[in-house]
RNA sequence: GCGGCUUUAGCUCAACUGGUUAGAGCGCAGGACUGUGACUCCUGAGGUUACCGGUUCGAUCCCGGUAAGCCGCCCCA
């Protein structure tokens, strides 16, 4: 009956307090820089009609082939849960009529995708990606804002060693040529490969690209670039991007293997990958953003042809990589002030709630019980600064605080302050603590 | 989805080739200090050794299954 414990669903994580610190420092900083950029927020539902992934992303991929959440809904809809961003932006986008009210627009969201997947370090069934899109424009300086955009979120998030790799899918109309070719030159050694590799070769032929497989090795070196194939518009606007990017100072690494899994892209691909010197806290799940432009997926939708470039960023992975160079960073009061019992209990309280209500990051122990305890207590939540609110402070209209935060085997550091004094203090303590 | 590894207290880990009351550190709780003070000392509470079954006189240890986690492939953020 009761008493069984039921866990949460494998692949969905909780998060928790500390960890969850990690997360809102990384939504805040995001908020902030794509206003800078003039991104503004959107929120769509988490399921979507299955069909708008199945045109989207692709049929033949992974995601739609074997990764979604699908189901039936009460009114007999198949329903999706969403395995990523771009297409329920671009089916808001249009849905709204948003190219009829302005030319240009970039929006930018974060939210939970759902993917049935295997579990793995920085691979979840549900995961959380942070994402912009940006329509109506063609012109490279496009492009380039939003990579700049990626490029100025690591720098002031702090995440150290990312590369950014480039390259350019051309606008489609070479593609089926180049496909060709690709296949002529696997077909000779894709017999001695693994079936995985073969659906691959079959269905999705630019993903040998990047396949780990051994007896591939020496092929994929050899083999054709879509660089080399791409139509001369897209040559140039590759170029442009990339003299764009050197003039802004964002470094770049030109990779002509790099292709995405999504159908939907064309021209500049782009993805940041954490390269470290040492330990790689994500294994082989180093993307920690993948982009690029994909010109057609508006008007493929059902929309007004309308070009857009966009990008998504795992967030699950940069918390990895920020817990794993910084640490886990806890917020701690400035000032913990410890009551005892008597009239002047209520007194102590009224204070904490005031000081509280005026901005300051004030803490106490509403459990009351032996001063030693409750310094013990401001002591475990790291606060600042630690002082007794009783009879004596009423009377005297001042408070003895004691620095908590002091170098091992330093002499005690203790501070009166008048009552009246006490916001001004705290003012300067809070800045100096923080 | 394929191959390999792992699972012992809330956390990190012990326990000789299967042998009886499964340990430690951290954390948590209490006391020394019957309320002006924490980082000291003492004490305590937590485990059907992931779950189910098998072999055995006897299983944390061996075997099978299930679940969860990890590594590589695959995929991708």
């Amino acid at each position: 009956m009761s008493g069984q414990k039921i866990s949460g669903v494998k692949g969905m994580n909780d998060i928790l307090p500390p960890q969850i610190e990690t997360w809102q420092r990384i939504e805040a900083v995001a908020r902030s820089l794509f206003a800078r950029y003039g991104f503004s927020e959107i929120r769509t539902p988490i399921v979507e009609h299955t069909e708008l992934f199945v045109r989207s992303v692709g049929e033949v991929t992974d995601i739609v082939g074997k990764e979604m959440y699908t189901f039936t809904d009460k009114g007999d809809r198949s329903i999706t849960m969403r395995p990523e961003g771009t297409a329920p932006a671009a089916r808001a986008y249009i849905e709204h009529g948003i190219a009829n009210t302005e030319p240009l627009t970039r929006w930018f969201y974060m939210g939970p995708m759902f993917r049935y997947e295997r579990m793995k370090t920085g691979r979840y069934r549900s995961f959380t990606q942070l994402g912009a899109e940006a329509y109506g424009a063609m012109d490279p300086a496009q492009d380039v804002e939003v990579i700049a955009l990626c490029a100025a979120f690591f720098k002031e998030i702090g995440v150290p060693d990312v590369v950014l790799k480039l390259n350019s899918l051309g606008d489609g109309s070479t593609r089926p040529a180049y496909l060709a070719k690709l296949k002529e030159f696997f077909a000779p050694v894709i017999g001695g490969a693994s079936e995985d590799a073969k659906r691959a070769f079959e269905q999705n032929t630019m993903r040998l690209l990047d396949s780990k497989e051994e007896v591939l090795q020496d092929a994929i070196s050899k083999a054709p670039a879509i660089i080399d194939f791409i139509d001369e518009g897209s040559k140039a606007h590759f170029a442009t991007v990339c003299r764009l990017l050197e003039k802004i100072g964002v470094l770049y690494e030109l990779d002509r293997r790099l292709v995405r899994g999504l159908d939907y892209y064309t021209r500049t691909t782009f993805e940041f990958v954490y390269q470290p010197k040492g330990d790689n806290a994500l294994g082989t799940a180093g993307t920690v953003c993948g982009g690029g432009r994909y010109d057609r997926l508006v008007k493929e939708l059902g929309g007004p042809e309308k070009p857009a470039v966009g990008f998504a960023m795992g967030m699950d992975r940069l918390v990895l990589l920020l817990e794993s160079v910084k640490g886990v960073q806890r917020s701690a009061p400035t000032l913990f002030i410890g009551t005892f019992d008597g009239p002047e209990r209520d007194e102590a309280i009224a204070l904490v709630m005031a000081l509280r209500n005026e901005g300051f990051n004030v803490d106490f122990d509403p459990r009351g019980g032996k001063l030693g305890k409750q310094k013990e207590r401001a002591s475990k939540v790291n606060a600042a600064w630690f002082a007794g609110y009783g009879a004596t402070e009423a009377a005297e209209r001042k408070l003895k605080i004691d620095n908590m935060r002091l170098p091992e085997g330093a002499p005690k550091e203790t501070v009166e302050i008048s009552l009246d004094g006490l916001r001004a203090w705290l003012n300067d303590a809070g800045k100096r603590s923080s």
